[in-house]
DNA sequence: TTTGAACATTGTCCTACGTCAACGTTTTTG
DNA sequence: CAAAAACGTTGACGTAGGACAATGTTCAAA
């Protein structure tokens, strides 16, 4: 595993990376283009290398990603070692360790940008100032607990019981994406077996 | 304030119906009497009989329940029929099928009473509105969410990988309080694992 | 208080999946 | 570009925990 540091980059107000925070802002809330204005104003862009590791266990998550490009990574290692999975935050979306975000207790996790990508960052002051003055931003704010939590839902009891084999199908279903853009170690993590278990169930379809 | 007003809610002889749930709110939310007032006029106490059954699968999730008596436990059939546990309220705690209730879809769970219950009981459209018009309601929901958020992604991720004598172990830590209100099957069932091997487990601790 | 059904425990057996290892291929990096 | 490290696949084998069943116990309904 490789740690790597951010490379901060100055705002640009000029530049168009604001475009797709600008779609997800959009396509869940009303608003205006003065809103926007101010809900961009608080997001810094930032480029990490591949492998780059923004949050490591123990540390304190102080900041919200929104991914412009490539992709974000967040899993535990347990103590013998083994990592597991949580979460994959893909090209217009949005990524923290939210329990350490939500109660500034240590994470247990790592976030990590298994590509080389363009994160668009807000700092957790400045998210819950933006949740407390914009209407539209309280919203989405809403909007992504309530998701987080129906996802979080449907893997407990998507998976809960199933064999192995069916967790793969159930994957080709829900997020085929996966299985082509992340390395099979990466998706075994995901789903909670062995490389070894996932090369063979993929052989047999 | 008028004095008039205290008086009356002073002597409401149904006032002790709403005390575990202005303990709630005043536990984590800063509120005066009258806000409370509101909305406690949004519940309605509603008594149940032993196992019976508040939601079934396919059904939409209409209401929240605050417990003010009994408990109610959440769970799911698999096609197998084997039975998973998803989660408790006890006395003092909210509880329902929060994906179906959030985005009014058929639920995948049971709601059960499993003793004979006293719940509060609010509608979806009186429990949105209070979240849309009080303040502290609104922040209740939110720390409800993240709450909820939370607790998920530690039963997920916290179980991943781990033996089953540690998850017994990790209940007995925990919540402890399973263990003598609720039966080996639920326990079992909310542990992923059958009566049977944690009856053995247990015998080893 | 009785009675039947559900539950808890424990034994025997079985299997899905993990572990470990070998080996070829791809990727990373100096 | 070459060496090394990481990855994917496959085989041999071990084991945690599930399946099934027998027996005793608890508890709710009448």
């Amino acid at each position: 595993m490789n740690t790597r540091r951010l490379q901060a980059i100055k705002y640009n107000p000029n530049a168009h990376v604001y475009q797709q925070l600008k779609k997800y802002v959009t396509d869940r809330v009303e608003t205006d283009e003065q809103a926007l204005q101010v809900i961009f104003a608080h997001f810094k862009l930032t480029k990490t290398k591949r492998n780059a590791l923004l949050l490591t266990p123990g540390q304190v998550c102080k900041d919200y990603y929104f991914v412009n490009k490539g992709f974000i990574r967040l899993f535990t290692v347990n103590q013998a070692g083994e990592e597991g999975t949580r979460y994959f935050a893909f090209e217009g979306s949005f990524g923290t360790a939210l329990p350490s975000l939500i109660d500034q207790q240590p994470a247990f996790e790592y976030i990590q940008t298994v590509e080389p990508s363009e994160l668009l960052v807000i700092n957790r002051e400045s998210f819950y100032q933006l949740v407390e003055t914009t209407k539209q931003f309280s919203l989405i704010y809403r909007q992504i607990l309530e998701a987080a939590f129906i996802t979080a839902q449907k893997r407990i009891y998507g998976f809960q019981g199933l064999e192995a084999i069916e967790k793969v199908r159930w994957l080709m279903e829900y997020q085929p994406k996966l299985l082509t853009r992340v390395s099979n170690k990466m998706v075994a993590s995901y789903l909670g077996m062995t490389p070894a278990t996932l090369s063979r169930l993929k052989s047999k379809l």
